[in-house]
DNA sequence: TCTATATTTCGATTATTCCGGAAATATCGA
DNA sequence: TCGATATTTCCGGAATAATCGAAATATAGA
């Protein structure tokens, strides 16, 4: 990942609504979820929401299909990780010591144990 | 941390000369780096880059301290670690699967080996 | 104290983003 | 085909952010 591309993953999860939207997807995982539910989960509007998602969407980091008239939204697992991997590579200056805290984050968190 | 503090966090990272200006800093370590300095390595105005450097700091991402004339800028690594903890705890709906490749992204990426 | 250096604050302009109403598009079922 | 549902697109105004010149503040050294 190059920074412009950080930028924009970053760019688009600073944003109260859509970190909440995001958060929603990752948490639904593969499934994914319909637009619309995501809409009344977040409680904004339609046309407001479609905005986010089309703005999550070119930022890689969501991906869409269509079911019937709804179309599935689900958060996309490897650009997240690509961006993480980004911000944390940049700990390093050749200095192992400095971001030696951020190694086995996940499981200090409490999660994927 | 909560979302907005997230959200704060992610905002000030979301712009290209503040990601550098962060990139820089985490690289410099606990040294910092004055703000002089970081003005010419970025090439921004020293003024503008004064609106970056208190955005980052309001954001808590950055500390500062006087030496002399000169204030010596350096990253919070506290504030990081939160802000991926944050962001990886949201991958977890427990569903320990779908985050499993976040665990050990550190040594995959090449850092802190 | 005076001057130079380092940084910040202020103020104004420009650019960008956010939001919602209205209309358009797509799909399903009758 | 028609009407209902789901979502997007278009467009305008309002709010917010970015940038820079100029002035202000703080410190060091002569």
């Amino acid at each position: 990942m190059q920074l412009p591309d950080a930028v924009d993953s970053l760019s688009a999860l600073a944003h109260a609504s859509r970190l909440a939207v995001y958060r929603l997807l990752v948490r639904a995982g593969s499934d994914g979820m319909p637009a619309g539910e995501i809409a009344r989960r977040i409680d904004v509007l339609p046309n407001t929401l479609s905005n986010h998602l089309t703005i999550l969407d070119r930022a890689g980091l969501v991906q869409s299909r269509r079911d019937g008239r709804s179309i599935i939204y689900s958060a996309d697992y490897d650009r997240m990780r690509d961006l993480l991997g980004f911000l944390i590579a940049d700990c390093c200056g050749g200095r192992p010591e400095i971001c030696a805290p951020f190694v086995g984050i996940a499981e200090e968190v409490g999660c994927c144990a």
